[in-house]
DNA sequence: GTCGTGACCAGGC
DNA sequence: AGCCTGGCCACGA
């Protein structure tokens, strides 16, 4: 093909527009499957881009540490509130059981012995 | 083309 | 348990 590789951003929203419901997706992981490891901070600077402005769950995006990165942005209440809706749960400490709920794509499942396309 | 920044991650105290 | 530091890479002006 001779047209560019899609943007990192464009690579991120595709692979949270595609995370089921109840499920979650960590920044480090969404910039991992982009095919940028370590580019975590940037899966992160796409989300604010989009400022939860589309249809993108947006919501189903949260940090290494289970927890959601928003409230010092002001909507992080919300955030929770929208995954509680989904059935996922938040302990005292506001923090959910990655190892149950992260979400992994067929393509790029963590067993995979192929690594990405 | 260069600089600064950021919804992070991991390690150490 | 929580708090601080350094490093990482892409995007906007």
């Amino acid at each position: 093909m001779s047209a560019p590789a899609p943007a990192f951003r464009d690579r991120v929203l595709a692979l949270v527009a595609r995370i089921p419901e109840g499920r979650v997706m960590t920044y480090g992981q969404l910039a991992l499957l982009a095919g940028q490891p370590g580019a975590a901070r940037q899966a992160g600077f796409v989300m604010n881009s989009l400022m939860g402005g589309g249809e993108l769950p947006w919501q189903r995006v949260i940090n290494a540490q289970g927890r959601v990165s928003t409230h010092k942005l002001g909507f992080g209440d919300m955030q929770e509130r929208l995954l509680q809706a989904e059935g996922v749960v938040f302990d005292a400490s506001g923090r959910c059981d990655l190892s149950r709920l992260q979400w992994w794509p067929e393509e790029a499942a963590p067993s995979a012995p192929e690594p990405l396309l």
